[in-house]
DNA sequence: CGGAAGATTGAGAGTTCTCAATGCCTGTGG
DNA sequence: CCACAGGCATTGAGAACTCTCAATCTTCCG
């Protein structure tokens, strides 16, 4: 199988197998971490770009009074941090949530490899869907409920691990606790365990051991909202 | 005094002369709108980039039950949708808030003018603090509570009009409606207006007749737990 | 088997929402 | 110059949603 990355990027078109060869040098310098460990912190200046290649992370900022935000889950196929080659610095944190692997690319290897158009505009694109993500969590944060909200995220999940190949059929692995569900939605851990019940009562999903089970899809993305456009996937994925 | 765009991409750094002229071709097509029209909508195909030269609008979705939420405030200087360049079609829309005049550029001068690396790397720039600030209003509306959502918009704002000048002082122009204010803090217009009740009787700001004056910068910036770091505005206008 | 982390549940408190009424300001027409 | 209409802002009251704190149950793993 390829790598995710590949898989990812080849959804904004046009690679050819030149690109994709050049492309596999990002796995040169691969190395594992450890599940709940910081990847980057926030005021970092890395020299290194981050890929992740297996297991999950996610983009987080830790408030003054101790509560943490979570604002992007990645996962095998996303980039940490295409940001530090413009930005000084760091303004937020990457931290591993499973034991996972992640490729460091010397800021070089990525200006050699944009210097080839097609790759410059895979990673382009690959910039503006996850800035699109982001603006579909502010609306799911901002006005849905508990329910709705969880259920939203779920596709979304749900939809974009498909299209790395990683959620054959109506069912994906995510290997979260409640309190890490809780701080990427803006809610506690209580009230997502209350919620993730109603859900599973309603015979909508469930989430038990890790294992993420759409029991009714079509109802699942009625009540999320839930319309995959924003996630710019070649036609078909985000259907069914 | 230069177009806002110019002060906001020198905040990129190594734009020269050139860079500068060239870039002033991006007012060559200026258009008027009226205040709460839709500039772009979800799932148009536009052939122009837009850059906002006056005045106020906003991105935003509308969600199955008629509620808003805004994701974005473009002031002047801010790209509408450089991200059509890549996608297919607008996942979002754009609507002008006040009566404002946009910049219509055609596709074919924005890649005449990436061909420029100081100016491509100025417009990834600005792209890389758009997404920062959608981080912010994740952290904002997931884990802060009315006051101190609504004191870190402010904040926010305070600090980008400062940087392309429409902020002298502690006070800027905010034209905006209640209704329009909580449609982009995840709130109701009734609840904005007693927590801005509230931040008056505080001592922190007032909000008039579109005019925001903050009463106590250090005060509202502490309960907002501000930062601006993720702005990555250049060396003091953060600062106070 | 014992611990520790995570999930679940209960009860009560706090925040935000909904619905509805009232007040204020501005622009228009008489 | 004044009356009036319409759009916003403001306020009240009660309902709904979410949070906090704390106890208990499960699961996982050494």
């Amino acid at each position: 199988m390829d790598a995710a990355f590949l898989l990812k990027l080849q959804s904004a078109g046009r690679l050819n197998d030149g690109d994709r060869e050049r492309l596999s040098k990002l796995c040169d310098d691969i190395r594992p971490f450890h599940a709940r460990r910081d990847i980057i912190r926030e005021g970092d200046r890395p020299d290194h770009v981050h890929v992740m290649i297996e297991g999950w992370s996610c983009r987080y900022k830790m408030l003054a009074d101790g509560t943490r935000q979570i604002t992007a889950f990645l996962v095998p196929g996303d980039f940490c941090d295409a940001q530090i080659t413009i930005f000084d610095e760091m303004d937020h944190s990457i931290g591993s949530l499973t034991d996972c692997k992640v490729a460091f690319v010397p800021r070089a290897l990525i200006a050699e490899l944009t210097e080839q158009p097609a790759i410059a505009r895979a990673l382009w694109w690959a910039s503006l869907v996850d800035e699109a993500v982001l603006r579909a969590w502010i609306v799911n944060m901002g006005r849905r409920e508990a329910q709705d909200r969880i259920a939203h995220l779920i596709c979304e999940l749900h939809a974009r691990l498909r299209n790395v190949g990683l959620a054959p059929g109506n069912s994906f692995e995510l290997p979260l606790t409640q309190e890490e569900l809780s701080d990427a939605l803006g809610l506690t851990s209580v009230h997502v365990n209350r919620t993730l019940k109603r859900l599973r009562e309603d015979g909508l999903m469930t989430f038990r051991r890790q294992q993420i089970v759409i029991t009714d899809v079509p109802a699942l993305r009625k009540i999320a909202d839930f319309d995959p456009n924003y996630l710019h996937l070649p036609a078909g994925v985000g259907e069914d």
